[in-house]
RNA sequence: GGGCCUGUGGCGGAAUGGCAGACGCAGCGGACUUAAAAUCCGCGACCGGGUCAUACCGGUGUGUGGGUUCAAGUCCCACCAGGCCCACCA
């Protein structure tokens, strides 16, 4: 079917114009009429319906294509640029692979619940039920007008009850499961992998005694039991509740959490930035608090490895590992003095723990509360409780702005297990509750920040890793001439006899002998390590000069040079003389990088570490801590839990419902969704405690086990229960809709086993393309894959994880102006002067542009319907795709789209006679513009691939340039035949597919192109006849010669020395060497 | 403080180690026009020589300084600047 072209609604004319303006000009008045008529087209048609396998019109011979955009958060403010940037992108991809002849799934949809929608519901008043469908309305309105080719028939949101039905469903499926170390190929070897099960396998292997009696080893959260059950089958209920609820992957722990008042609710790891919510910037504290929580930890090691199989940014990837933050070391237990209790420690220094001078303890350590409570360590009680208490009131900002470190003496002693000394164990908030086991062992003298605590308390420093300087103050001590050793005069040579050591690997390993002759002592009053070198314990110098002779020069002259060379390494030291003994003092503990320095003062009646490198040290003492029970090797990880609940109203009920005796049942599958409850009050109470909004709903919330539909086999149908109060994080619906794209009308499985296996495919990840913002990074792409992964354990989904291939992006930014003092002027008060230069209107003061962040206060916010109204949709797409590599952050700006506007109506006007609104066709084509077309061709295709729109476009640009030139100066003369047209409105139509389909169907097709196939070049068209060849002198170029393609090397220097030019400037030189690269250059180097 | 990324005309940017500045904006010049808009064509870094002025010739130019190479915007090292991420993680 051809549809006529209507004339533009209003002929755009100027009052002073007197001619009259072609009435088929492509204006934005025209291209609004040419988008809209093809959106509603394509929209009655269902042109990018995309079938299901097994559903009429299915394709099953094409291969599949799944690209999917991180959907939005349907917000009140509507689009903003940024929106479109990766839409667009996609889009193109899309329209580009379905004429390539995949099946391509291009879905979208609104994640709807969570708190920038309920944040702006509270803002408007309106209920966030409204809210949020009108915003989704406005949001879809915005994104029709684009041309995207989604296929709106699968379009969701979160919020619907039909949709989180399945959420509920997949927390369930986390609450019903357990991470199985055993039964997975190379479990054991790997140490730590495993897979989730169902728990009726850990009860059969609890029943068979396969596993003890005892709570899951991993959950840190749960003490455990004491008494521990002889057997399972000896276990009272409660204990096998216990037990049970400690191996589920979704538990309910207390577990110290960021808690934020303003917002009335707990956030996850990833919602909080520098000790603020993400949203609205408010104050987080950290609170103990009893929340559902994933096991994600237990999948620490899987989502680690699994990025390698991944084509994700490489930053991305750092991103995540750092955030899952693998660390190798070693656990330790230090007994407590007069007690049976011990602290468990973590560290990955486990080769310093003869160092251990003090150990440390975060404020919320179950040792500090038990204290307190305890009657025996009376003194030092008020001291304790008044800086627990201190502590716990300090916001997370608070904390981070002073880093004075803090702490208080417990008055409990712990006994070192190498050394056997008592070491005093303190608290101090530098110690985190959510790392390792909340304590430290603290070695001042190999770690920063307890050397920095040691320092300020007075704490003892003992040094057991000697670094090359301290080594080679022995080994001088040693053998340095008498004079040098007692002369003060030489100190300053001993400085830099030192860096040259340090900065000299030869030098190290000469002088690394000697440790005998080295005592320290620490000298905490002058803040600092000393290294004091009895010289009466040194033996008589054999040899005076001894160092010198070495090199063959006296001893005197040779520390005479090395006193001018350049001090390296460690500067952070003093050297005198005193008393006829010779100090060194580091005012700094000694890192290294882990594993740099030897052992010294680290040996006991069973295990020695002295004389050893730092890494042989490590596995000695891990062997050691084996042996004797006192530890082992452990490898700890940054990543914490996930905590899920939120207290706040919109967002997925929990399906879940607590007895009267508080213990929590499942609301069995059939009698999902648990709906959300109307509440007419749903602003969150800032408070101090959390205050579960649901709680309000109280008809809701009372039931019985029966009504909420809690199987009969777990609890009588008419005990009274009450409902889970809390409800879900924005994070949880977008943790699977991937999945869901794939069938979403299905109401009998979250999604079915064809449509998973045939979108998601049968490889390692699913999705071909993921597109989104990178400020994901951590917090959705690790949850999703965490459920996914869940997921496919539980042989629910076919691949292990959800997202194969994923683009970031860049963020659009803003031109803004910036005063001499680095304020910022807003852009309206600003105005150009010249090339580059502005001023300040009111103040006449120059202000130089910088690129900022758009925001309202800068006025430089650009709202993308203005844009569409001005330039037309088409002129915006090529826009955003041409401004730069897609993820580069690049800088709006308004000026520059005319050039992609002007560029279409160039096309325009190329193809179609602006009076009549015809299509110009020429009856024979030039070879210069079939040529070009071959070029762009072989162009646009490879660059859309690698998302490389920006040169595509510009290859697009050259060849409507060139055919425009050929076009000549007579508007109305033809350049293109019917076949160039065709082939161009091709490969335009993924950019600017409404242009694209009015040039198509003038051409009398009925059908879309969306369909058409994709034009291919002929490699012959493309090869140049003649081509330039630069001749070079010794990388200059000095000529250039006109050569037919594909000329030999050999002819190609013959004809280079033919030159006259070259010819001249060779004269009197011999040429040595000559580079040929065929068809690019000749480069003779000549003497 | 640590990690990652990026530095190219007035601006956005292009360039598998092989002629830096494709393409677009802004600017300048010209054609068309009574004039303007629109359109089309052309120019376009810096220094020096040369010339009435062009042409032309030589040199220098991709944040700075080194290095590898016949050849470096591109690879290596150090530094400077900007951006992003992490930030007491034992």
């Amino acid at each position: 079917m051809s549809i006529p072209i209507e004339p533009p609604s209003t002929p755009s004319t100027t009052p002073h114009s007197t001619t009259e303006q072609p009435r088929f000009r492509y204006t934005a008045a025209l291209a609004d009429d040419i988008e809209t008529r093809w959106q509603q087209e394509w929209d009655q048609r269902q042109t990018f319906r995309q079938p299901n396998p097994g559903e009429t019109g299915f394709d099953g011979t094409k291969p599949k294509f799944y690209c999917l955009d991180m959907f939005p958060y349907p917000s009140g403010a509507g689009l903003h640029v940024g929106h479109p940037e990766g839409y667009t992108a996609t889009d193109i991809l899309c329209r580009y692979k379905r004429m390539q002849g995949f099946n391509v799934l291009h879905p979208m949809g609104w994640d709807a619940f969570g708190l920038p929608a309920e944040q702006y519901a509270i803002q408007t008043g309106i209920h966030p039920a409204i809210t949020t469908r009108t915003a989704i309305d406005n949001f879809r309105r915005q994104l029709k007008r684009f041309g995207f080719s989604y296929d709106w028939s699968r379009e969701f949101g979160t919020i619907d009850p039909t949709y989180y039905k399945w959420t509920q469903w997949i927390f369930l499926q986390l609450y019903g499961a357990w991470m199985c170390e055993e039964g997975i190929e190379g479990s054991r070897d790997r140490g730590i992998e495993g897979r989730a099960r169902p728990i009726s396998e850990l009860l059969a292997k609890l029943e068979r005694g396969e596993i003890a009696a005892q709570v899951n080893p991993k959950a840190a959260e749960v003490k455990p039991l004491s008494p521990a059950p002889t057997s399972w089958a000896a276990a009272t209920a409660e204990e096998r509740r216990t037990i049970i609820d400690s191996y589920r992957l979704a538990y309910l722990g207390e577990q110290t959490v960021n808690w934020c008042p303003r917002l009335g609710t707990v956030l996850a790891n990833d919602e909080v930035i520098d000790g603020r919510s993400e949203r609205g910037g408010h104050p987080v504290l950290r609170k103990p608090l009893k929340q559902w929580t994933f096991r994600i930890t237990a999948y620490a090691e899987r989502l680690l490895g699994g990025l390698k199989k991944l084509d994700w940014p490489e930053s991305t990837k750092a991103m995540q590992s750092e955030w899952i933050g693998r660390s190798e070391g070693a656990e330790i237990e230090f007994e407590l003095e007069g007690e049976k209790a011990s602290i468990r420690v973590f560290t990955t220094r486990p080769d310093t723990v003869f160092g251990a001078t003090y150990m440390g303890v975060a404020p919320e350590h179950p040792l500090v509360s038990r204290i307190i409570a305890s009657p025996a360590a009376e003194t030092c009680v008020p001291a304790l409780r008044a800086y627990v208490d201190r502590t716990k009131s300090r916001s997370d900002i608070e904390r981070m702005e002073s880093k004075e470190k803090t702490g208080v003496f417990t008055g409990v002693y712990a006994i070192n297990p190498a050394t056997r000394q008592r070491i005093p164990v303190w608290v101090a908030d530098y110690v985190l509750m959510g790392y390792g086991h909340g304590a430290i062992m603290a070695v001042p003298a190999h770690d920063e920040r307890d050397f920095e605590f040691a320092v300020k308390f007075g704490l003892p420093i003992r040094d057991v890793v000697y670094p090359r300087v301290q080594l080679a103050m022995a080994h001088f001590a040693k053998y340095a001439p008498a004079e040098v050793r007692t002369n003060e005069r030489w100190t300053g040579v001993l400085a830099d006899f030192l860096g040259w050591i340090t900065s000299n690997n030869a030098g190290a390993e000469r002088f690394g002998e000697g440790l005998g002759v080295v005592t320290s002592r620490r000298h905490p009053p002058m803040g600092g390590t000393a290294v004091q070198i009895h010289s009466a314990e040194a033996p008589p110098i054999e040899r005076p000069g001894s160092i010198g002779e070495r090199r063959g020069v006296s001893s005197i002259q040779w520390l005479d040079a090395i006193a001018e060379m350049k001090f390296a390494g460690i500067d952070d030291f003093t050297a005198r003389f005193q008393h006829g003994r010779l100090f060194v003092t580091l005012g700094e503990a000694f890192v290294g990088a882990g594993n740099e320095g030897t052992l010294v003062n680290s040996a006991n009646d069973e295990v020695s570490l002295d004389g050893l490198h730092v890494d042989a040290a490590k596995t000695t003492i891990v062997d050691w801590l084996d042996r004797t029970k006192v530890g082992n090797k452990r490898v700890n990880y940054r990543l914490r839990d996930w905590t899920f609940s939120r207290q706040r109203y919109w967002g997925e009920p929990f399906p879940i419902v607590f007895d009267a005796h508080g213990n929590h049942y499942p609301v069995s599958d059939s009698a999902l969704p648990v709906v959300l409850p109307e509440l007419a009050d749903y602003a969150p109470v800032e408070s101090e405690d959390p205050m579960p909004l649901l709680a309000k709903a109280t008809m809701w919330m009372n039931t019985t086990a029966g009504a909420a539909g809690v199987s009969s086999a777990l609890l009588a149908p008419e005990a009274p229960v009450r409902r889970e109060s809390n409800t879900m994080p924005g994070s949880a619906g977008s943790s699977w809709y991937a999945i869901r794209y794939c069938d979403p009308k299905n109401d009998g499985r979250f999604v079915s086993k064809t449509a998973d296996r045939y979108w998601m495919g049968d490889g390692y990840a699913g999705v071909d393309q993921y597109m989104g913002g990178s400020e994901h990074a951590v917090g959705h792409l690790l949850y999703s894959r965490f459920w996914h992964m869940v997921l496919h354990d539980l042989g629910h989904v076919s691949t292990m994880e959800p997202f194969e291939r994923l683009f970031h992006q860049g963020l659009i930014t803003s031109f803004a102006y910036q005063r001499k003092d680095k304020t910022l002027v807003a852009t309206d008060l600003v105005e150009e002067t010249g090339e580059g230069k502005f001023v300040e209107r009111a103040t006449g003061q120059p202000v130089t542009q910088i690129v900022a962040k758009m925001s309202k206060s800068l006025k430089n916010v650009v709202n993308p319907d203005d844009i569409i109204n001005e330039f037309g949709a088409d002129t915006f797409r090529l826009y955003e795709m041409y401004m730069g590599p897609l993820e580069a952050t690049k800088p709006w700006n308004t000026r520059d789209i005319v050039g992609l506007q002007r560029f279409l109506q160039r096309l325009w006007r190329v193809t179609v006679n602006e009076q009549t609104g015809e299509l110009k066709i020429a009856t024979a084509g030039s070879e210069t513009v079939e040529r070009q077309m071959h070029k762009a061709i072989a162009k646009v295709g490879p660059d859309i691939e690698r998302m490389a729109f920006n040169t595509g476009i510009a290859a697009l640009i050259e060849f409507v340039n060139v055919a425009t030139k050929e076009a000549g100066e007579s508007a109305g003369s033809a350049s293109l035949t019917r076949d160039q047209i065709d082939r161009l409105a091709r490969i335009i139509a993924p950019f600017t597919p409404h242009i694209a389909e009015e040039l198509w169907r003038k051409l009398g097709n009925t059908e879309p192109i969306a369909y058409a196939s994709w034009p291919v070049a002929d490699p012959a068209m493309i090869a140049e006849e003649t081509v330039e060849i630069a001749v070079q002198i010794a990388g200059k170029v000095r000529a250039k010669l006109n050569v037919p393609a594909g000329m030999d090397e050999k002819t190609l220097e013959a004809a280079a020395m033919a030159d006259e030019k070259i010819k001249a400037m060779l004269e009197g030189k011999t040429v040595k060497k000559v580079i040929v690269v065929k068809g690019k250059l000749v480069n003779i180097v000549a003497v």
